[in-house]
DNA sequence: CAGAAATAATGAATAACCCTCATTATGGTT
DNA sequence: AACCATAATGAGGGTTATTCATTATTTCTG
């Protein structure tokens, strides 16, 4: 019965098709409307949250009737479920984008951060899907947003490796500690500057969580200038941020100053 | 009409006396039937998360009618409201407690680190409640949960002052911005253990974010020495393949092996 | 202490919501 | 054109949060 629309489901992705144009073939059809139904589930989502997003109100916005949201979506959660699914492959790919005009391990993870934190701020209520989600933690592994968030998550994961490799982060932090790190706390900034209106404080945020997570590399560390291992460190900083402005100027044009 | 009720729940704390006693003051007995409530209402969104704990239950448990809840709360959410404020007020104490046994900058963050850990793991259900009631981002500031989180966070506060006064803690660091990664790493660790069943690392975990947040100051100075130089002469080496590269290639943004 | 006044508690009724399913419409095929 | 598998519909069932007219309880007053 719904066998066939749940295969379609899996076959979108692929139809760019905005609105439902004249000719298409019935699958096609199909992707586009489910297309319909997760964009206006999502904006509801976000402008009200989980509870107060009804059904009705979805279909009515997409231009369905109540009961086609079920053949599509087993149910309210399910629906939600894609919809969060549809924000993680979009982060995805904008995240690539940018990682690939980066060169520097700091540049890649301030970029990755502000990126991250911008669009949770953006679009804040997904996140509370999150959480409602999780309530079956044990079965999530298996679950579509799961996959999502993993692709997205592999991203991060990439630039860490390679910091590490290049000598930029210290090698004996564990990875997924290093990942919990990097998103706990953008999420809890979000929070706290949506609640306390510091929405401007972004980029200030971004510097020293990125500054922290370098660690001893990338630190002041005047405190401690005295002695023959600090100098050498602080030498060392200076000929490795000079190569790094030399790469910044050489591979991209754009960019704003350190 | 229910602002006599309202009053008394503001005055409660003080009565300790858990069952119905016979000879109790009204507003005494308002006290304890409110506490009742939000030990029912705990125990259920704490195994059923918010949208699965129905208002009847609740009431059933607590021994009380349907109606009652509303004249203790305004509706569901305030009820949850007042459960992650008991929750906040309990974790308040606990900290306190145990950062008092610890003199240390280093063993008190640990402390708290897993005193937070602990806790939020053992309660997973109630960070939702919190996302949930995020939906008013904006009115969040005078309301109770708000209040309770401040005293809250505020244990956490003074040991970082206090950390930064001994010069355990760059004091660069802006203090929000510190405490967004600490327990923002930490809500979003407790959510990863829970999906991927580590939640017997916990120790590993405090252990690294503590270290992090110490930074360079963290390890003896001997080992360090002895790890920085080692650590420094390996970035010094990448450093001068990276520029060597460069040099080569002349300006092309790629990296890749030496 | 009786009776009045104020406060607290109740639970049936209401409205809103999610979801099902019998029925109808549609697109492709012979 | 007639047929059939698939897609879409929306009224109705069951559940839930919330209200409010009514009843019970405590406190006050003369």
């Amino acid at each position: 019965m719904e066998k066939n629309i749940r295969k379609a489901r899996q076959a979108r992705k692929n139809g760019g098709g905005s609105k439902t144009a004249p000719n298409e073939t019935r699958s096609q059809k199909v992707a586009t409307k489910e297309e319909a139904i997760i964009t206006a589930a999502m904006k509801m989502f976000v402008a009200k949250g989980f509870a107060k997003t009804t059904m009705s109100g979805i279909a009515k916005d997409a231009g369905v009737a109540e009961g086609t949201l079920y053949l599509y979506f087993t149910n309210k959660e399910d629906l939600a479920r894609g919809v969060l699914a549809a924000f993680y492959e979009r982060l995805t790919v904008s995240a690539g984008k940018g990682i690939a005009k980066a060169s520097t391990t700091k540049q890649r993870l301030t970029f990755l951060a502000k990126h991250h934190l911008e669009n949770i701020i953006r679009e804040k209520r997904l996140l509370e899907l999150l959480m409602v989600l999780d309530r079956d933690l044990s079965t999530y592994d298996g679950g579509e947003i799961y996959k999502m968030n993993r692709t997205y998550v592999a991203v991060f994961d990439s630039v860490i490796r390679e910091g590490v490799w290049r000598g930029d982060i210290e090698k004996s932090y564990t990875h997924w500690v290093l990942r919990d790190i990097f998103f706990g706390s953008l999420e809890h900034a979000m929070r706290t500057m949506l609640i306390k209106g510091r929405e401007n404080e972004i980029d200030r945020y971004v510097k020293e969580l990125v500054k922290m997570m370098l660690g001893s590399f990338a630190s002041s560390t005047a405190s401690r200038a005295k002695n023959d291992l600090s100098s050498l460190t602080k030498r060392l900083e200076n000929t490795a941020d000079r190569l790094d402005a030399l790469i910044e100027v050489g591979s991209s044009g754009k960019e704003e100053k350190s």
